[in-house]
DNA sequence: AGCACGCCGACT
DNA sequence: GTCGGCGTGCTC
């Protein structure tokens, strides 16, 4: 018996290996070994297996097979996701090893992390979630492969219900995989799991964030095939795991599980697949389900659960108002309504979170004589003004101090246009002296302990009004607030992307459910510069109205959930190579083309073609039959090009 | 990747 | 004749 193996590190080509007689045959594939390579011995996973001497030099034995967990379904997967991305399947592989096999560190003061847990007094369920309960319990025992999506509005409780599902598949001696969309909500969660879950069990955070003791335990566990919870973002859909049970997504519709950076892996379709080819339960949460899950449930019988109900608190009266009504205000940005609002919860020892899609102090800095725009010379973006007078590129971080006189013309005085979180703040300082205002965006976040603190704070009330961008909209909990203002709502909107829409709503909701968790008469108000149909469906019970409208436009201009697309994305560092070779790339798919059944878009100038001094350009294909666009992909011949060319098939 | 091997030029 | 620097190619 032979094996094909690729090492770790070094060697690019496979190599062939005798196996040893006393090895269990079984399991091989995907195994890691280790080998002989010249004089030294090398780490290596098995690729295939053979009956056949597969060349006439002489073959070495393989010295030592490493413990791996017998995941009947494992090798499947990763060949379906392997196909599915065009990434060779040890690159998957590959990913979690890393992860595992770091310095073996000596360290016997190991204690199992599976702590005792207080037991807490188990929640009694509402109706609406007793009966999610029934439903799925028992599939989880009949190991049935059952997609089902749950909207439940925002504080209605659905992480009562994961706790549930937990439970019980680990009393089951399952495993469960928990994944959520960022690594910080990983670990918010996580902690609040370890404090509240009422028996005693392994749970593991598996991400970027996870310490080597933890992760090897957590291998030690999986290999020994003991149940456990793995939390994470995009690693623990790809473990190797004998006994799972169920996976949970928490905030489904989110990005976030799209890998950024290639390949894009998406962890949510991962796990769909995953689901599927174990044939076991996978429950998808939101408070705003992605058009894509809705439709599955429509078309493909996916289950649909609603909760309706909040657990605690009001849902939060709806205010739109327009920014651009000509009327002469003080200042531009801050509405009579909000304004009045703001003051009336200063007085009455209420909170108030601002949101705002934008960092920095403006958006960026115009020359008022020649309308020269300060942009990045690394990027094809505009500079973004900070507070400090420094020009911050948002993509490359490069920097620079505003210069006193315009480049081009000389003239000294300029238009500083839009308005970012650090303007706001300032602005807020004029207009509320007294008021104790804190900002929270990625600027700050860089400094964790920071971060922490002004969360810490705006939590015990300290902190009057908190400004802040996508961060503050996830996971937390903030009793005290009872006014959201949302500063300019459309500001995504116009986004040149088929899904502004949708992802602009799910935004708003989400902002807007932070307000009202416990008290009856909070508000939100929603500032735009231009009305839209969205929102109208701003109320969280209308958002699944708003599916249906969005569907029969997305029907009509053929784009997914309706169709299948797929991105090609071209890099390089030279602009004039790219171009000739993003056409090129175009006439060979088009030529390949069944005109019918596929169609092609590009070669696009993407909004940002450049970034850190590398181009890109985008082709789209898309077709009703995902086999289609990756076939197609498969056809081409990367190495004629002189780019990078990388595929995302549900971009 | 890491190492052996071999080719070639500089120096004793 | 011998040392060593570096480029090339192989590893089952």
């Amino acid at each position: 018996m032979y094996i094909q193996v690729r090492l770790l590190k070094s060697v690019q080509d496979p190599l062939w290996y005798r196996v040893p007689a006393d090895w269990n045959t079984k399991n091989l594939l995907g195994a890691a070994v280790n080998v002989p390579l010249r004089n030294q011995i090398v780490p290596a996973l098995v690729e295939k297996i053979s009956d056949q001497k597969p060349g006439s030099y002489k073959i070495k034995y393989a010295q030592s097979k490493e413990p791996f967990p017998h995941d009947v379904s494992y090798n499947e997967f990763i060949k379906k996701l392997a196909y599915y991305y065009q990434e060779p399947p040890l690159h998957f592989i590959k990913r979690i090893r890393q992860f595992i096999v770091q310095k073996e560190v000596k360290s016997h003061a190991d204690k199992n992390v599976s702590s005792l847990n207080h037991k807490k007094e188990s929640v009694i369920l509402t109706d609406e979630q007793q009966q999610i309960v029934d439903f799925l319990l028992p599939k989880i025992t009949q190991s049935i492969y059952c997609p089902t999506l749950v909207h439940g509005v925002t504080g209605s409780g659905k992480t009562e219900l994961y706790k549930k599902f937990i439970e019980y598949a680990m009393k089951e001696k399952r495993s469960v995989i928990l994944l959520l969309p960022e690594v910080t909500l990983a670990v918010q969660f996580f902690n609040k799991l370890k404090q509240q879950l009422s028996i005693e069990i392994a749970i593991f955070g598996f991400h970027s964030a996870t310490g080597p003791k933890e992760k090897r335990l957590l291998w030690q566990k999986i290999v020994s095939a003991e149940p456990v919870l793995i939390i994470g973002v995009h690693l623990p859909i790809l473990l190797p795991i004998e006994n799972l049970g169920l996976i949970i997504i928490d905030e489904e519709h989110e990005m976030g599980f799209q890998e950024k950076k290639h390949p894009k892996i998406n962890s949510k379709e991962a796990a769909l697949l995953r689901a599927q080819l174990c044939e076991i339960p996978i429950i998808l949460g939101s408070a705003t389900p992605s058009l894509s899950s809705l439709y599955n449930v429509q078309q493909r019988g996916w289950h649909f659960f609603q909760l309706k109900k909040r657990f605690a608190g009001e849902f939060p009266k709806i205010a739109v108002v327009p920014l651009n009504d000509k009327k002469k205000r003080k200042y531009f940005w801050i509405t009579d309504k909000l304004k009045n609002a703001i003051s009336d919860r200063l007085t009455k020892k209420e909170q108030t979170i601002l949101f705002l899609n934008r960092r920095g102090y403006s958006f960026f800095v115009q020359c008022k004589q020649c309308s020269f725009v300060f942009s990045c010379s690394h990027c094809s973006v505009s500079l973004t003004l900070h507070c400090d007078n420094r020009l911050v590129c948002h993509y490359c971080n490069f920097a620079m101090i505003l210069p006193i006189k315009c480049s081009d013309c000389k003239q000294t005085e300029f238009l500083k246009k839009g308005i970012g979180t650090q303007q706001l703040v300032m602005l807020l300082q004029k207009i509320y002296p007294h008021a104790r205002i804190e900002r929270a965006d990625m600027d700050t976040t860089v400094n964790k302990k920071h971060w922490q603190q002004v969360m810490h704070n705006f939590e015990s009330g300290t902190i009057d009004i908190l400004v802040g961008t996508q961060t503050i909209t996830k996971g937390y909990h903030f009793p005290g607030v009872t006014l959201v203002g949302i500063l300019w709502a459309d500001l995504n909107l116009h986004f040149p992307s088929y899904n502004a829409a949708e992802t602009t709503l799910q935004q708003l909701i989400q902002v807007a459910g932070r307000a009202g968790r416990q008290h009856i008469n909070s508000l939100v108000v929603v500032q735009t510069m231009m009305d839209h149909p969205v929102f109208d469906y701003l109320n969280e019970i209308d958002y699944i109205k708003f599916f249906k409208k969005e569907f029969a436009s997305r029907k009509e201009v053929k784009y997914p959930p309706y169709m299948r697309l797929a991105e090609i994305e071209l890099k390089h560092q030279d602009e004039s190579i790219i171009a000739d070779e993003a056409q090129q790339l175009a006439n060979e798919l088009s030529a390949r083309i069944n005109k019918d059944a596929v169609r092609l878009l590009g070669p696009t100038l993407p909004p940002v073609h450049k970034v850190k001094k590398i181009y890109m350009r985008k082709i789209y294909l898309k077709s009703k039959n995902i086999h289609l666009l990756i076939d197609l992909f498969q056809q081409i011949n990367k190495k004629r090009y002189k780019s990078g060319i990388f595929f995302t098939p549900n971009p």
